[in-house]
RNA sequence: GGCCCCAUCGUUUAGCGGCCUAGGACGCUGCCCUCUCACGGCAGUAGCGCGGGUUCAAAUCCCGCUGGGGUCACCA
């Protein structure tokens, strides 16, 4: 039982099954989100299943926080899942930690089977033995302890010592299928027999994401390049977890490109564009993020980079993945973002923005009536000029404050030239007669006024104007923004400018 | 270093032997629209890493090179 016999799946449709499997070692990482997204995408159009699992097993790495942090994400982004964290399945627990005794079955029928064998030697000794031997020392492993004889494990029993147990790798070319590039071979002897089981009995990721991939009948693994390398060793475990019942099927593997930063270099957690929660922060929408990390390895057709997750889900497929690597371009995204805020409905969009507004206390907590008809009337207004939501609180600050003294930004002051007295003062006086107190109707009085009559260019006439009821130099249309202000806090910002300026 | 992966405008992506004097999008530039900013419209900018093959024909297939990346843990 040396060569690799396990059949692949021959899954398909709705009999896929993939899995998102992050470990909780920090906040949740855009490269990890478009992982999540293709799988759940690829689960969607099957028809098939998204499970949700928490490889939790280095107890000095994980922390719970960062666990309510992935939940949150895959929440916050509507990735739902129908097997998994939270929702249960017929494969409880979904938490690795919590499936210690589930490893210590499998050990043993792997040992019993004889494809686990004891390894005592530690990091320093088989360096040695490689120098020894006139090996590079880093070379790894030798596999020197596949036939130890009893009386050499008992004098390390001996000297107190506890074994890991490694797997008993085939001696054979492994070849696979890659769902993205294609046929893939590694020459035999590419890797050494590998560790599995730490001296204590302690189960390594190296065991368990094969192990529970296997018990949870996982069809179609997509995940990082990173993981390339690693799986004809996976395949190596498979057979074994064939061999002795736990695994039905060698599943078939996608390694999806990596997302890049700045440079050459994969998206770390250092780079702050890195951090879902930041892009979230700012008031990128789940739509927005969710279209541009798709668009990092796919494509929905050739002229077309808008869309809705409705259409990811009606169209993805794995073997379209462009192999190469992606840049993150914060440019693109901030772009499609704003596409996905035109496209929302005034009243979502106004929902929307309700925590944006929150946090930097411009309106309650409970919005009042007042507050909430205001960002209704503003929102098809604002929809047209935002990249991110964040913006609406310097676009809807003016209209949301009840004073007539405002805070002016420099740029906007910056912005005045000495007849900017004189405009407003006569933009004061004439609408002071405007009854119906109207866009249109604004519009037409203070163009008949300032335009016609004093013969100002339209931007000059108008910007002052705009300063003096705003504060800024940049705003929703100023005629509609002073139908929603009212003629009352609107005249009484115009006189609040002139005595001021 | 061994093994593996990758290679089209600045970025992303289309292209899977002839529809390509290489298409779209973002970016950038100019113009138009215009009460600011956006939106929208129009125009422009810029690319098949190199060298060999195969073929009547190659961005597309093969080989080599170069360049980039990953991985070689008792992390995941």
């Amino acid at each position: 039982m040396d060569l690799i016999t396990a059949p692949t799946t021959t899954a398909t449709n709705s009999e896929v099954r993939v899995r998102f499997c992050p470990s909780p070692t920090g906040t949740p990482h855009v490269g990890l989100v478009r992982t999540a997204l293709f799988n759940w995408a690829y689960a969607r159009k099957t028809g098939g299943k998204f499970i949700f699992r928490i490889e939790d097993t280095d107890a000095s790495r994980d922390s719970e926080e960062s666990y309510e942090q992935i939940v949150e994400a895959l929440r916050w982004l509507g990735l739902d899942w129908d097997e998994g964290i939270d929702v249960g399945g017929p494969n409880e627990p979904y938490r690795q930690s919590q499936r210690t005794e589930i490893y210590q079955e499998v050990i043993a029928k792997l040992k019993a089977a004889g494809h686990l064998y004891e390894s005592y030697l530690s990091g320093e000794e088989i360096e040695a033995r490689n120098l020894a031997a006139g090996r590079d020392p880093k070379m790894g492993y030798d596999n020197s302890e596949r036939d130890l004889s009893d009386s050499e494990r008992q004098r390390y029993i001996d000297e107190g010592r506890e074994p890991a147990l490694r797997l008993r790798v085939p001696d054979q070319d492994i070849s696979f299928t890659d769902l993205v590039r294609g046929e893939i071979t590694f020459p035999k002897g590419s890797f050494p027999d590998f560790v599995l089981v730490r001296p204590g009995g302690q189960p390594l990721y190296t065991l368990v994401n094969p192990v529970d991939d296997a018990l949870m009948g996982i069809t179609h693994v997509l995940r990082g390049e990173d993981l390339l390398s690693s799986t004809p060793r996976q395949i190596a475990l498979y057979n074994a977890l064939y061999d002795v019942g736990v695994a039905k099927f060698i599943p078939q593997f996608g390694h999806l490109p990596f997302v890049m930063g700045e440079g050459n270099k994969k998206l770390s957690k250092r780079n702050p564009e890195s951090n879902l929660f930041l892009h979230r922060d700012r008031g990128f929408i789940p739509e927005g993020l969710l279209n541009y990390l798709a668009l990092l390895g796919w494509s929905i057709a050739a002229d077309r980079d808008i869309f809705s997750l409705e259409e990811l889900k009606a169209n993805f497929d794995v073997a379209s993945v462009n192999p190469n690597p992606a840049r993150f371009d914060q440019k693109k995204a901030d772009a499609i973002n704003s596409a996905h805020i035109r496209m929302l409905e005034d009243e979502d969009f106004a929902n929307r923005v309700l925590p944006y507004l929150k946090s930097e206390g411009l309106i309650s907590d409970q919005p009042t009536e007042r507050e909430l008809a205001i960002i209704r009337a503003a929102a098809p207004l604002l929809k047209e000029r935002m990249i991110v939501l964040s913006e609406s609180v310097g676009m809807l600050g003016f209209l949301l404050s009840e004073k007539a003294e405002l805070e002016f930004e420099a740029e906007a002051l910056a912005s005045l030239d000495a007849t900017a007295h004189d405009v407003v003062k006569a933009a004061h006086q004439v609408l002071q007669s405007v009854s119906n107190f109207a866009a249109e109707d604004i519009q037409a009085a203070l163009n008949l006024e300032l335009v016609e009559k004093m013969e100002l260019k339209p931007r000059v006439a108008f910007g002052p104007v705009r300063v003096a009821v705003s504060g800024r130099r940049v705003t929703p249309p100023l005629f509609e923004s002073m139908e929603i202000l009212g003629k009352e806090l609107t005249l009484a910002r115009l006189e609040a400018f002139l005595q001021a300026h």
